[in-house]
DNA sequence: GAAATTGTTCCACAATTAGTTAACTTTGTA
DNA sequence: TACAAAGTTAACTAATTGTGGAACAATTTC
């Protein structure tokens, strides 16, 4: 799995994000814990592919106040804005695996 | 890989449920493709935990009917429903991975 | 075949994402 | 410092998911 970054489960997102946190706790946090992994990802991916938020937007017609709030984990996103920014934006693949 | 389900990229989608189409048709078929998929390996995850659409839902607080129109592919679905369908419903793991 | 279980579809409504504009803040640079 | 570029945030609308119930269809079991 070498050169590829991956989101995996919600203990590994919580506990980097949160630290360890109580199962009570755990809940509110998951989306927004999730979504902001992923904004993370994408933002890493989209700096190494040297585009700005306004260019990266353009590409599948949107702003760059929306990628800023999906970078920021300000918002949860559908799967297929998922597939939208990453593949036809960033030219990335994506796999779901569940397993 | 073994003993895993994947989804990977659009092509590869498209290709399974439509055989092969022109760029054209691609897009209005995209997100229609992903998310039913993605029914169908939650069609397959639950019969093999042996529960019905009706037990599923009520372990991640929702409706068989909600749980249906998922596993036909009638509605795309958010990261964070993913997570909760798979990891809380049926406690598998998901990897999201971009390479 | 009848009954019970399971799954699908439809309609309505609530909640949230997606999309947009504009103002503001931060960062980088001459 | 001043300017430009890049990024963030707020507010609003439109579109869609998520939720719920009920009726209907399909499947399984007796």
């Amino acid at each position: 799995m070498k050169n590829s970054k991956h989101i995996t489960t919600f203990e590994e997102h919580l506990t980097r994000q949160y630290g360890q946190i109580g199962s009570e706790k755990r809940t509110e946090f998951e989306s927004k814990a999730k979504s902001f992994v992923i904004g993370e990802l994408l933002k890493e991916e989209r700096l190494e592919a040297n585009l700005t938020q306004e260019e990266l937007a353009d590409k599948i017609g949107a702003k760059k106040s929306y990628i800023s709030r999906v970078e920021n984990g300000k918002t949860d996103i559908q799967i297929s804005t998922l597939f939208r920014l990453f593949e036809f934006g960033l030219g990335k693949r994506i796999n779901i695996i569940i397993e």
